[in-house]
DNA sequence: GTTTGCCTTCGAGCGCGCTCGAAGCCCTAG
DNA sequence: CTAGGGCTTCGAGCGCGCTCGAAGGCAAAC
């Protein structure tokens, strides 16, 4: 288990479709039934990142982990736990410059609260922004995608190969294929 | 005019919320009105991006340019449209690798018409998964902004600066705070 | 004429986020 | 005893997508 990671395990339970249930957020993590403490293969099974990528994010200052006699990692709850917002925040977009900070204000104490409240909302309306912009996308290369080969009108131009002028339309007889994507009017 | 890029254009006239209309795709690209020919200036205006990064998306071979006499680029109306195309599939997250691919197929004739059906279905599969992604994390960070101070229980710890162990609890006041995304149980 | 300004080419450099390799330590299995 | 495997640190390297600087051309403005 624990070859694909968290993001994956829950879209899989979600409908492809689906409203966004709060429910699956605490599906999402379910850290119930994790050890008392992991070493760094164990963590990064369970991130689906790299043990390479664990070293970095520690070095980077985002977590402090523990060392056993060995000088081994040991991670423990605590650190997981840190791990999975940072994995999860890493998912979604933020920076690690970002990441950084809000980590740097949350061992800085309480009275940063405010400030890790404004990073959030900002990192949430990056989020919906992104959101908008990929929908927008989609939509786009949906159209594109049903538009092509469409009502296969008249044919432009044959094979040109290298030859012709710059050609962008992939071609002549799918009207508003490219149209869609690429401007010009309506279909 | 021109110097917000069209997908903020786009973006400003939906409402935040709304449903991805397909009238938008239309209005996206409305080259009407769009000269004849363009420096590469205007080209660069209009889909905002620099000169350099025009530049750079020829010489990585996604579109042909001609020259004047002084040598100085010429972009006629299906050379934009081709980098209206560009640009967009690169907002979208398509990596330059694919989208040589892509202009490839589309300067190889009509025979590739199935093979770029394919590139687009999987760019789309890709744009839908990244939302589905995308709406996980905003409904997480909803939640935690939501629960960011709501009940604030018992302190369990001061300001402790870089002494204590590794501290991930932005506060021990907002309890499911970082549960939301962290892990652990319910709120 | 000279200055201003935008254009050209070319190759180098940068910021990000990993990703990897080398050299070495420790533990366990055979 | 030896071999294997996983861990450690450190610093270097990489892939991506730009981004920039240098050196120079040409044209219009002053």
């Amino acid at each position: 288990m624990a070859t694909d990671d968290l993001m994956t395990r829950v879209l899989g339970t979600l409908g492809d479709d689906g409203p966004p249930p709060v429910e699956a957020i605490h599906r999402l993590t379910d850290l119930a039934g994790v050890p008392e403490s992991m070493t760094i293969a164990e963590v990064a099974d369970v991130l689906d990142v790299s043990p390479h990528t664990l070293r970095y994010y520690e070095r980077a200052g985002l977590v402090e982990v523990a060392r056993d006699g060995n000088g081994h990692r040991v991670y423990d709850a605590d650190a997981v736990r840190r791990l999975v917002f940072v994995t999860r925040m890493r998912l979604s977009g933020m920076p690690m410059r970002d990441l950084r900070h809000y980590v740097a204000l949350v061992d800085a104490g309480e009275h940063t609260v405010p400030e890790r409240l404004g990073l959030l909302v900002e990192h949430r309306d990056t989020i919906r922004r992104r959101i908008r912009e990929l929908t927008l996308s989609l939509t786009a290369t949906e159209y594109k995608i049903a538009t092509y080969g469409g009502a296969t009108g008249p044919d432009v131009q044959g094979p040109n190969g290298a030859a012709g002028p710059d050609v962008h339309a992939p071609n002549g007889a799918a009207g508003p294929d490219v149209q869609a994507l690429n401007g010009a009017a309506g279909p």
